[in-house]
DNA sequence: TTATCAATTTGTAACGATTACAACTTGATA
DNA sequence: TATCAAGTTGTAATCGTTACAAATTGATAA
């Protein structure tokens, strides 16, 4: 039924569900913390034995332009990906590497400057230290 | 007299002032529109025919590493470089590709949720319509 | 001046993430 | 059951970046 409802929620976002997309958004919606192609590929390749990176290439890209996904560099080494695609900003704990979301008030930050531009995405990339790493030291 | 105050100036962060560093200082302050390594080291190689896009990679991460330049990932194909070390967004037009750059109330960001983080840098990265492209459409 | 030696520069090779591409598979439709 | 477009796969190519060893430079001291 899970399988079923993921179905659904790409079809109603103009995707065709096959098995690989299925299972690769629902990785990405049950792993948050901003996987890269490679570790999406090596958790789905057991399950799916004849998955191919490209494949996770090619649907990330129409995730991306279906607008269910959002490609993150907040290292430039290399992209993670996000489903979750409200705006919102990241942290990038130098110790630990984790990735944290947090809010932003949008508003707020829509900066004089840029008052007569069309502004169609944000990112915001924080670095430094996160609290429990501050703690354990 | 210019050379000097350049090479003053790399002296005075720890950097030795050699002609090429000197030079690709001078290239970053002058030109402001957040060049790549490829356009600095194409500028540069008319006036310096040895130059090696080596010494261009190495003296950049020699800039950074001494606060004096930092990296800019706002497309994830190429990192593109600014003299200007102070916070401040990035707008990149998705027509005209130009870079502009604008300021942020930083207060107004650092959200409740990182609170008990330590934030060492932070970008924000805006994409769309540029004023002047939207005005030529 | 000349010798010495570390820092810097250079060119080439290697690396690795991403993309291009052609062959193969799948699944919907007639 | 045949057809055919869409999706998947594996391999090769691309390209920005890094590694590395050799050459050059420039400061220091004999
Ligand atoms: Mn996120
Ligand atoms: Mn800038
Ligand atoms: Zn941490
Ligand atoms: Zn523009």
């Amino acid at each position: 039924m899970q399988e079923n409802y993921f179905g659904d929620f790409l079809r109603n976002n103009g995707i065709k569900p096959s098995f690989q997309r299925i299972k690769i958004y629902e990785y990405l919606l049950q792993n948050k913390e901003h996987p890269t192609v490679e570790t999406i590929y090596n958790a789905l390749n057991s399950q799916i034995p004849t998955l191919s990176k490209t494949t996770v290439y090619n649907t990330l890209k129409v995730f991306i332009e279906k607008g269910i996904a959002m490609a993150i560099t907040i290292d430039d080494t290399e992209v993670r990906f996000d489903a979750d695609v409200k705006v919102h900003g990241h942290f990038k704990c130098e110790h630990c590497h984790k990735i944290y979301d947090f809010e932003v008030d949008v508003e707020s930050i829509s900066s004089e400057a840029l008052k007569d531009f069309d502004v169609y995405d944000q990112q915001m990339f924080f670095y430094g230290v996160c609290k429990v790493c501050k703690n354990n030291s």
